[in-house]
RNA sequence: GGGCAAUUAGCUCAGCUGGAUAGAGCGUUGGCCUCCGGAGCCAGAGGUCGGGGGUUCGAAUCCCCCAUUGCCCA
């Protein structure tokens, strides 16, 4: 479809520079690909529209004659055999627009055939070959569990990695875990105190849980005592001075956490190429920073803290180096930035985090092209916006968080109570397992319809709907396919010598069908060139509309015709291909049952 | 004080590089199971696309001003 349009986009070229020639006009810049082309608002009109306005200025006449004038052209070159319009579309004119019907059964004949003979790998293209693209996301600390922003930083990531590999780019997906800092002592000063020897096992609590009651802990102890911060203070001194007690409580804890944390990925189903930990870069980053200093870069304060000056760039000046030589977030990331570039040298290094931190990139980015990292000019901040809750923002410390592990039991067990009202519950094999991957695939939907750059309201109510515009719904359609399929090959017999035909597709409803399938691949491509997952959650959605609407009004199997059924069962399984590819890239479980 | 972003139906969101009548879901009103899975399908009501200017043959989309909200920097 892709190919027929770009073709489409030549013969207009050609028919207004042919018109141009005859009334002395320049074209100009006017070139293939610069021509737009749109969709007709209705499908009688067509599959690609060209509206002739853009034109009306280069050949001063009026869009509707050109139109005229352009099928003239068009049908000149057919008539010289010069074009093969049953094979490319015909043309129409409509007023300004010129419209192309493609020919129907060639595209659905080519359509099935491609779809059916690449399989997995149907939607993939090659924009992308060649290019090592690293992605950073997810980025826990280790005092507390994942929580719903997490989650959304999670799925993106995830999904964006995915997009990038189906557009032919060899991708590493790393995390950062934030290990050192004043947060972590924290819960390791709580824990010192009213840990009491306890551990994860003897509580019976997730690792990550567990350090997070500390967390907690602190920050109610140093509502009720000052002196607690001091307390932390001294331990992260400590801890940077390598003190042998310290950096043994230190990994005991962070052991704990990272451990949980690890089984609530394991539950959402992603995975890194690699871990950095921010305890092992940050004084990279120091010395970076001290280099800049040295030369010239930087400059230092009374104090002896030690600034950049972004003024010239439209920023602000900005601390590097704290006055008692610590270091900041933004001097841990450059470290993290060099290593990795030293680890796996990439063409570009997206990181997935959250807009409050775009101010923070501009500056690190800017850091490191002052520094004279060229591959500084790569870096690729993927900015989401916020999740907040229908009564307001998340607020850590009000407890106003929506755990990750907690949202995710709650979805599950609403998934599971629903499998039980279906009567179905006996065909399904693990319904445990089939609950947990409807909540994924509700969960993911859910964050991931939303465009990334966008702030978005998290209902609990909402995302656990498994009706409507949801994951499930997707994974619904799938599963009534695959059931359909089934009993086709259970049937087998009945339909034997049922024959594939094009022809037979030719209701309007399958056709919309088969031209969605048909731009799949661009979907993919537009999705991955935006770092936007969310067109691909809605041509999905869209997608399984179209097919339930057809499956409701025509029969598949209730047809007396073998080749009828071979026909509508081969545009099933075609989709059932498209669905499932897509579905993987956002992360919803494919469920042949549920 | 400065910067960035957002504002579309009662609620949550789509609307791609400007194009033909602004779309979904939830909710609401009303239909559809002797038939391949009703977690479904169909229809109705619901909109001054925050406000005002501008560019353009054409603006929800681009530009400017204002308002509101969120985030960040100091």
């Amino acid at each position: 479809m892709k190919k027929l349009k770009e073709r489409w986009r030549e013969i207009v070229y050609r028919a207004v520079t042919a018109i141009a020639e005859k009334s002395g006009f320049e074209t100009g810049e006017l070139a293939p690909e610069k021509i737009i082309t749109e969709v007709p608002p209705d499908m009688r009109m067509g599959e690609i529209a060209f509206p002739m306005f853009q034109f009306s200025r280069l050949l001063k006449s009026a869009p509707n004659v050109i139109a005229e004038e352009c099928l003239s052209e068009i049908e000149k070159l057919s008539s010289k055999g010069e074009l093969d319009l049953n094979e490319l579309g015909l043309p129409t004119v409509k007023g300004p627009y010129l419209n192309i019907k493609l020919n129907r059964e060639s595209v659905t004949a080519k359509t099935i055939d491609a779809v059916s003979s690449e399989g997995s790998e149907y939607g993939k293209s090659d924009i992308l070959s060649g290019k090592r693209i690293m992605i950073e996301f997810s980025c826990p600390n280790t005092n507390k569990p994942l929580h719903l922003g997490h989650l959304r930083n999670d799925a993106i990531g995830f999904s964006v990695a995915n997009l990038l590999v189906a557009s032919g780019a060899t991708v590493k997906r790393v995390n950062l875990i934030n290990d050192r800092g004043i947060h972590i002592c924290k819960s390791m000063a709580a824990y010192e105190r009213f840990g009491k020897g306890s551990t994860p096992e003897s509580e019976g609590i997730k690792g990550d849980h567990f350090v997070g009651k500390y967390y907690v802990m602190f920050n109610e102890w140093v509502s009720k005592d000052p002196e607690a911060e001091a307390i932390a203070r001294e331990m992260l001194k400590k801890w940077e001075n390598g003190d042998e007690k310290t950096i043994a409580l230190w990994k005991k804890m962070n052991r704990w956490a990272i451990e949980g944390i690890s089984r609530t990925y394991e539950k959402t189903g992603i995975g890194f190429d690699k871990i950095y930990y921010e305890s092992e870069t940050y004084k990279l980053g120091k010395d970076e920073v001290l280099k800049g200093l040295e030369g010239g870069i930087f400059y230092k304060e009374e104090d002896g803290s030690v600034w950049v000056d972004l003024t010239e760039e439209g920023l602000d000046r900005k601390v590097l180096l704290r006055s008692d030589g610590t270091s900041l977030y933004l001097t841990q990331d450059i470290g993290t930035a060099v290593q990795r570039y030293r680890d796996w040298p990439f063409d570009r290094l997206i990181y997935v985090v959250a807009s409050e931190q775009n101010y923070h990139f501009k500056v690190l980015f800017l850091v490191l092209k002052k520094l004279g990292h060229q591959w500084a000019e790569n870096l690729f901040h993927l900015s989401y916006g916020m999740v907040n809750l229908p009564e307001g923002k998340m607020k850590s410390r009000e407890g106003k968080v929506v755990d990750a592990d907690d949202l995710f039991e709650e979805l599950k067990l609403l998934a599971r109570e629903e499998i039980g009202s279906k009567e179905r519950e006996g065909e399904i094999e693990d319904a445990e397992k089939t609950a947990e991957k409807i909540a994924l695939g509700a969960l993911n939907y859910y964050l991931l319809q939303v465009s990334p750059q966008k702030d978005m309201v998290f209902s609990p109510e909402e995302s656990i709907s498994f009706t409507g515009n949801t994951g499930p719904y997707l994974q619904y359609t799938g599963a009534r396919i695959s059931s359909m399929i089934t009993k086709y090959r259970e049937r087998e017999s009945r339909y034997r010598g049922g024959q594939f035909k094009a022809e037979l597709l030719g209701e309007e409803a399958e056709w919309e069908i088969i031209r969605r399938i048909a731009s799949y691949p661009e979907i993919v491509e537009q999705a991955a060139e935006n770092y936007n997952p969310s067109i691909l959650a809605v041509y999905l959605y869209e997608l399984c509309k179209a097919y339930s609407r057809y499956y409701h009004d025509f029969p598949v199997l209730h047809n007396d015709d073998i080749n009828l059924v071979a026909s509508r069962i081969k545009l099933a399984s075609v989709l059932l291909i498209v669905l499932r590819n897509g579905m993987g890239i956002l992360g919803i479980p494919f469920l042949e049952k549920m």
